[in-house]
DNA sequence: GTCTATAATTTGATAGAC
DNA sequence: GTCTATCAAATTATAGAC
């Protein structure tokens, strides 16, 4: 099913996909061998215990994400074009997809992630909010841009994303993920639906 | 260690705690029979499947949750104070309970949910936008009332906490949450985390 | 209503042959 | 690196005594 690349590669992309629609405990070595199409005691060769497993299912999403966005200081980029790049990364994997945020899942389960997964959890949601920080520092039409005004607007726009995708998902409507983007980053002036949809 | 009612009652407590942190896997049936002092078979009387469980816990939560907010009709209750008690509702719970919304949590796994559980949190969800779109209609400090705009803001608001609760759980930062809310309900004129630790 | 006992399955993980 | 075989533990659930 996944055979691109490496096996470790083909068990991390399995690992992912179970990862995002069940969640931490939702997986097992089983259902990750039966879908590479090897053993379970081989998946344990490259990934030694599941907390291994998952630190770099986590690890490799964090990057992953991150690298799709580009850089948040191109000046080539406009800054709303960089917010709806960073919805549209949401939107796709709902629509597309139809997965959760890795993270936003695992997030949600903090309480019984081994601790290295947690802390992994919590990188990509501080990469997450200072990537944003950067885009609205750029933007002047949301009013000030001081350091503390454009963190508390980053947490709230990865938030609001983050509870969109568990909302709509949950209520079966894509339209709800649309309508939350839109009462939350667009309030200002331009609608961001129009760019959300391209990439 | 919950004594407070009938047996049935005391499992349907304890069965909401573990599950706010553990999510619906997260837990069984001999977790819930060893904090309520009684063996699995038992609870398997009260409750002969998990799914069983599963939607009572949900429902009795929803009517709880929706009780505890009272009536968003009420003419002698500010608009603006019951926003503030719904937000402070989940930040009671993230701070003093330091559990999950319970139907954030399903809501995120809503794809190994058992249908009837499923269903029970879509319940939630739509109750909770109902809520706060009547809540929002009322209150004029917004710009347009209209019904599709009221709606949009309620999902909003939901979402942004949901999300919130994530977040801040997962970095370990109560303000985190704090300054989502800001950055969410009060963004019109009065800050509302004054009235938020009231309740 | 609660218990003992147990079934049937699944889980993460290891030993050791090849 | 991958396999077979296996372990110890945990899971949901049921049968039947009291």
């Amino acid at each position: 099913m996944a055979s691109t690349g490496t096996k470790a590669a083909d068990i991390l992309e399995t690992a992912e996909n179970l990862a995002r629609n069940r969640g931490y405990h939702g997986f097992s070595y089983r259902d990750i061998a039966a879908k590479v199409g090897i053993k379970s005691a081989s998946v344990h060769y490259h990934f030694p215990t599941k907390a291994d497993l998952g630190v770099a299912v986590a690890r490799r999403y964090t990057d992953r994400f991150l690298a799709a966005l580009g850089d948040p200081r191109d000046p080539k980029t406009a800054p709303r074009l960089l917010l709806a790049r960073y919805a549209a990364a949401f939107r796709k994997s709902l629509v597309e997809d139809r997965q959760m945020c890795l993270c936003g899942l695992f997030g949600a389960e903090v309480a019984v992630l081994p601790a290295p997964v947690a802390a992994e959890v919590r990188g990509f949601f501080e990469r997450s909010v200072e990537w944003l920080q950067v885009v609205l520092a750029r933007d002047g039409s949301g009013g000030a841009v001081d350091e503390a005004e454009s963190r508390r607007r980053a947490l709230t726009i990865l938030a609001a994303l983050q509870g969109a995708m568990i909302v709509a998902r949950t209520l079966g409507r894509v339209e709800v993920f649309d309508d939350i983007v839109e009462g939350t980053i667009s309030s200002p002036s331009t609608p961001l639906t129009a760019g959300m949809k391209a990439d």
